[in-house]
DNA sequence: AAGTGGTCTAGACCACGGC
DNA sequence: CCGTGGTCTAGACCACTTC
């Protein structure tokens, strides 16, 4: 409930009626501050297509009125909306849509990576299973030397071809679900991010080169002594705990890396 | 100069007279608005190392009767540093410095790379010339296709071991001081950023892997079909131009690449 | 209880942009 | 010129943390 309190002291004239006494009667829905319905209000208009792109935003002055708060919480709405990218604004001109940001170095799955490029993720599990002695990978999640961990291995399909191999470790105290999920058809950060509670943040990734041994030759269908593309992501969650160790290997020709890096 | 001005209607009260009288007196020192004041005054506070991590910045209320200015803008003031990283807000508690931030996916140079290792870079050229039918590598800088490019072969050294090849391009036409310098010694972002007037802002990056052809081992004193780290990275200025395309093949254990993904 | 940041008011003057 | 965003005032009440 939001009553009428921001009476500052010179509205002690008897203005102060003009807050009308709406207070009991018409619910004020939440106690969201003012700026963030108005942020909310302008969402909606870009989400929905009523704003595109390079179209004005009403002004301050406009906000404020229509909202009917002070010119200083408009202001903070926009404010905020154009340090998240929402909007530009120009000194004199006014508000703008702006246009939609490109995400660079997103942290994606699999699954998602070929979602975003139209396509269907397959997988074939080559095992699945729980370990004890992978001292180095327990370390690297925070865990205790002999800790339980999940292990999952997978080759990662494009149509019928294999393109690469990944192995993931994750603690199989805490997350005993991903130990019977459908892998095969699910996604790991879907059922980490659905059916665990967990919210995936960032991840460190390593990258270099390497070629296929035996085993990853007979696996992807390649000569031995192909060269791969070696990703090692630690993957953190939004309480910056490690939460998953992957370690990937991708066919070169079929997969390439694009990141973008600033000054 | 900032002369009094921000009468509000309620300073019609006699109080007026707080604003003491120093108009013609000091000189007020440029036309910097005083939350910015009040920024700068703090981060000298910080680099000076007189305010460190995890300490206490004084309060809004404070910084508003220390440098004279009304609450909200000392607020601002704080509230932009916090935007920044360089302060953490915490509500009830107050206002404290923030660790230093590691930055990730920072675009650096070779040179500066083996500088933040506290280690310097050496170089061994193995070609430099000006090529006309690098058609595509042209596309990619935006230029015409037989456009004359600048074109500098380099082995990166470690101690006195070869670790990468790198080979640039450039526009011969728009950077020819970059053909006279003398590359062995000297970094080629320090040449673009300081004699050329040029100020680099992000690259675009694809990675994969690859092997050592004869050419490339023989430079690098490898196994022909060693596995190589393969970065071409088109770098663009901070007004989004195409200045400079590298490819690098970098020796796989001696050159990993540490990005962070965000999700 | 004291102090902090978070939200908000009802205005003010200024610098800038486009007509 | 008029409307826009940028800076600023002198306060207010609230929610939260710390003691």
């Amino acid at each position: 409930m939001v009553f009428r309190k921001n009476l500052p002291a010179h509205a002690d004239t008897p203005e102060r009626l003009h807050r009308n006494g709406h207070s009991a009667t018409m619910a004020n829905r939440s106690d969201e501050p003012a700026y963030r319905k108005i942020q909310n209000a302008i969402r909606r208009r870009i989400d929905s297509g009523q704003l595109k792109p390079g179209n004005v935003v009403p002004s301050e002055r406009e906000l404020a009125r229509i909202h009917g708060v002070s010119l200083m919480t408009a202001r903070h709405a926009l404010t905020e909306l154009a340090r998240d990218g929402i909007v530009e604004r120009r000194h004199g001109a006014g508000t703008f849509v702006a246009p939609p940001k490109v995400q660079f170095n997103k942290l994606l799955g699999y699954t998602e990576q070929m979602a975003s490029l139209g396509l269907t993720a397959r997988s074939r599990i080559v095992s699945s299973s729980v370990v004890t002695r992978e001292h180095e990978i327990a370390a690297r999640l925070g865990l205790p030397p002999t800790a339980r961990l999940g292990r999952l291995e997978r080759v990662r399909l494009a149509g019928d071809e294999a393109v690469a191999l990944e192995v993931c470790y994750w603690s199989a105290d805490e997350y005993p679900a991903l130990q019977h999920a459908p892998m095969d058809r699910t996604s790991l950060f879907s059922v980490l991010e659905r059916d665990c509670g967990v919210q995936l943040a960032y991840a460190d990734e390593e990258i270099d080169a390497t070629d296929a041994d035996q085993r990853m030759a007979d696996l992807l269908s390649l000569p031995k002594g192909t060269p791969l593309l070696r990703i090692r992501q630690l993957i953190f969650s939004s309480t910056a705990r490690a939460t998953v160790f992957v370690t990937g290997f991708y066919r070169s020709g079929r997969h390439t890396l694009r990141i973008r890096r600033f000054r």
